[in-house]
DNA sequence: CCTGTATTTCCTCAGATGAAGAATTCATTA
DNA sequence: TAATGAATTCTTCATCTGAGGAAATACAGG
């Protein structure tokens, strides 16, 4: 316990504001327009809070966009057991239950806006579905080219993504999240289990 | 003398340099980060020549990134006639002709990467595809919800993008171009003139 | 030859940005 | 109470940014 001195760490809570004023901008503007002083001044905080608590933007940016589940939990728990014609289904209410509240919705679009300008940002994404994702999707699904269905489900993804938060496009920006889950899934399913070549029918 | 200022003698060339400077730029790096100065730079001309031939940054962009065919003649020739079961990869390997060349590459490239932080190049989009793209889809196509399903096409059109071009994810970065559209076209087909609901009926 | 206009360069401005360091406040602990 | 170290603030720096203006130059038409 002597270990223990000093003003304790957390207490008034400004770690916690700026990142939650960081994600905000994040989300919403991409990387390069959000500044550490805007990021402060939402947080009603001393710029040079940010970088004492951060020491730098990309490491802030680091911090607050991990992904709101754990892939290893998560993965197995989509793809393994049976109904394997019903993974489209599943992934596709999974993706909506994490995108539709607030949490995981504004990190996965921090990352995806973020990775359009950010060659950083863009190899986190690249590593992150390469190394926690895509490893796993082979490794559950028994098919040839699990790799490239892996890639195919998540290019739908993140247009999705960019398609109706980022863009806005109606009706798809406006419509209920669970239609647009029934939609998608078909789609998804054929990726990960369907014919990849010249698939005639889907 | 040699004149260190003022007009050079000759055809100067000089708006098309810039442009094509942007296009590059705008391409690989978004919109944010290439400055007017670096575009200059690349074009190996004084920067004021940017804002005398283009006014301003945005109204540069604008001017750059403009669709590299004609919704009004394109979408007719795809649509229209018969083979409604062959839309899908009609469309397939109509996008993959427009996306593997270089102008229409960078073009459509540089107005994903901007919309994703710039809200004006995000409107850009929108109203493209909403006025260009989707009332003439619903025009050609009878189908109900044919802007839902012009919506999602363009989803997956650009997640297409964003997953080979912006984020490199493999192996889908790497493979040429026609087996992409193979993979595709059957979604593309699905979305629209399938089912739209979970299979049953909508 | 001379004037006008388009092209080009240089210079300036006002503001923002990421980063860094010095100084101040204050709860906790000895 | 005094010392400690974390939490916070203020200030500074060097640089970049988009924008604008003034002047220099050269070509074209009269």
């Amino acid at each position: 316990m002597a270990a223990r001195s000093g003003r304790r760490p957390g207490d008034s809570g400004t770690r916690d504001a700026i990142r939650a004023a960081a994600i905000e901008q994040f989300s919403e503007r991409g990387y390069d327009r959000p500044s550490m002083r805007s990021i402060a001044q939402q947080a009603g905080v001393d710029p040079a809070l940010v970088k004492h608590y951060f020491g730098s933007k990309h490491a802030l940016f680091v911090d607050v966009v991990e992904l709101p589940f754990d892939p290893a939990l998560v993965i197995p728990a989509l793809f393994g057991g049976g109904g394997r014609d019903q993974i489209g289904a599943r992934l596709a209410s999974f993706l909506v239950s994490v995108l539709e509240q607030p949490p995981g919705r504004q990190r996965i679009i921090g990352l995806v806006r973020a990775a359009a300008s950010e060659p950083e940002a863009a190899r986190m994404v690249r590593e992150l579905l390469t190394r926690e994702i895509f490893a796993r999707v082979v490794e559950e699904l028994r098919v040839d080219d699990a790799a490239l269905r892996a890639n195919l489900v998540a290019s739908q993804v993140v247009g999705l993504v960019m398609a109706r938060y980022v863009v806005g496009l109606e009706p798809l920006a406006s419509m209920p999240a669970e239609d647009i889950a029934a939609a998608v899934a078909p789609n998804l399913q054929h990726y990960l289990t369907g014919p990849l070549g010249a698939g005639t029918d889907t």
